[in-house]
DNA sequence: CGTCCGCATTCACCTATGTGAACGCCATTG
DNA sequence: CAATGGCGTTCACATAGGTGAATGCGGACG
């Protein structure tokens, strides 16, 4: 759970009171298998969940049984923090990898927004980080070329791995299958499979095994139109 | 300043002492030609700012001078709630119509969330639902027809229109360019206009002089596999 | 140690949507 | 009243990305 903080401590300075605050609403980790649906559509909460480790999407599915994801959480990300004010479940969530979850009562949580205003803000701003990322997404979909898009999504995860010291030296693990980027992307698998392929012919990164090292982050960034300012990195009184 | 108050009395209870700190955190109201650039991308925003009346947008210009709308705000939304926490805008805002619009310094919004926790929940739940809107976007980008966006897109546009009494009886003003629908859809003007015209040959619905009436809500809902839940409509503690 | 099975890769072909341009309608303006 | 300009509409044609299917590879498992 030191991601969480880790990653709320990069953007406004957290007290050891304020952090002790947040390691007392969660509950005891958990593991989760690949596969399982942690929360299903339409579901009423009465807990968030925190990513541990591991990857999970959060997703629709379509009448024509298609799935789209729109969101992916890693490490020190809620999956539904916003079940917290939202309480029923727009849409479901699966576990993409073998994870660690910790619950985080709503009763606790607001609790905490009684007692403890600043730190309130700091969980809004993590759930309006989230809204600023399906901006993104909505650009790169509506905007963009694929390939651009694609580009922009390996971006957008090296920086919010590293956060959480999950990435360094333009290197990362994505254990995530061509079928999952597709699903996040909007795409077919037999396109993402020809962007990589075109990401990689151009010398801009290498892909294999779930590892992705990146060779040119400038020519990444331009073809993606990258600026990370919607991440939020630097730290900013809230 | 009405329809803010209308808009979070469905949500969940507002109190009178509640509905009055929120108003004396507005202040004096503005008016804003069509066209006006409300707030420019890169901004830093010391007040947050809310639409009493007309059509906005939150959009980012792309590299090659394309333009994504990845928000719409009607009377009683806040174009910018988020940079209460955000501080930073990730986007820029145009008026897409003559607007009157009222500033909410964010100092005064932080006085409430010292003083108000109930409330701050309920301004919360009112980023959390933008987010909400942003996954149905993606949703419909990524995996719907390009009709079925658009039905969404005027099936969502009506039930928020409705909360603010500026809908009823299947028929609403949407004041909005079939070039301004495309740089929503994030499509071309000629599509939209060949949807547009497939929808009402279909006899779903008529729409002309920036007048829509929705004939056969059954059909649209349909088609969009609209689902208004996502919007959290029902009065439910937050 | 052979058999699966999931996954990446590649191919040939298809279609939804884009592009560029023309045309007409109406409101505004000089 | 003529000129202009924004907007909706329509056409002919171009292309990004989808579809369905085949191939192959490496790991899991009996």
């Amino acid at each position: 759970m030191d991601e969480l903080i880790e990653k709320l401590g990069r953007r406004d300075v957290l007290t050891p009171h304020e952090a002790a605050a947040l390691r007392g609403v969660l509950g005891r980790p958990q593991s989760v298998a690949a596969g399982t649906d942690i929360v299903r559509e339409g579901d009423r909460r009465d807990h968030s969940t925190l990513v541990v480790s591991g990857f999970t999407a959060r997703y629709t599915t379509l009448a024509d049984g298609g799935r789209q994801i729109t969101e992916l959480n890693v490490s020190g990300d809620f999956i539904d923090l916003h079940s917290f004010v939202m309480k029923q479940m727009d849409h479901g969530v699966v576990a993409l990898t073998d994870c660690v979850i910790a619950p985080a009562p709503h009763a606790a949580l607001r609790r905490l927004t009684e007692e403890h205003p600043h730190l309130t803000r700091l969980l809004w701003l993590d759930t309006v980080i989230d809204a600023a990322i399906h901006r993104q997404w909505i650009a790169c979909m509506g905007r963009r070329t694929a390939l651009a898009h694609l580009a922009h999504l390996v971006c957008e995860l090296y920086k919010r791995l590293e956060v959480v010291r999950l990435a360094a030296d333009c290197t990362f693990e994505l254990p995530l299958s061509q079928a999952v980027l597709a699903d996040v992307l909007g795409l077919s698998t037999v396109h993402v499979n020809r962007l990589i392929a075109e990401l990689r012919s151009g010398g801009v990164l290498t892909w294999a095994q779930g590892r992705v090292e990146i060779l040119d982050w400038d020519k990444l960034a331009e073809l993606a139109e990258f600026d990370p300012a919607f991440l939020r990195l630097r730290s900013e009184p809230v």
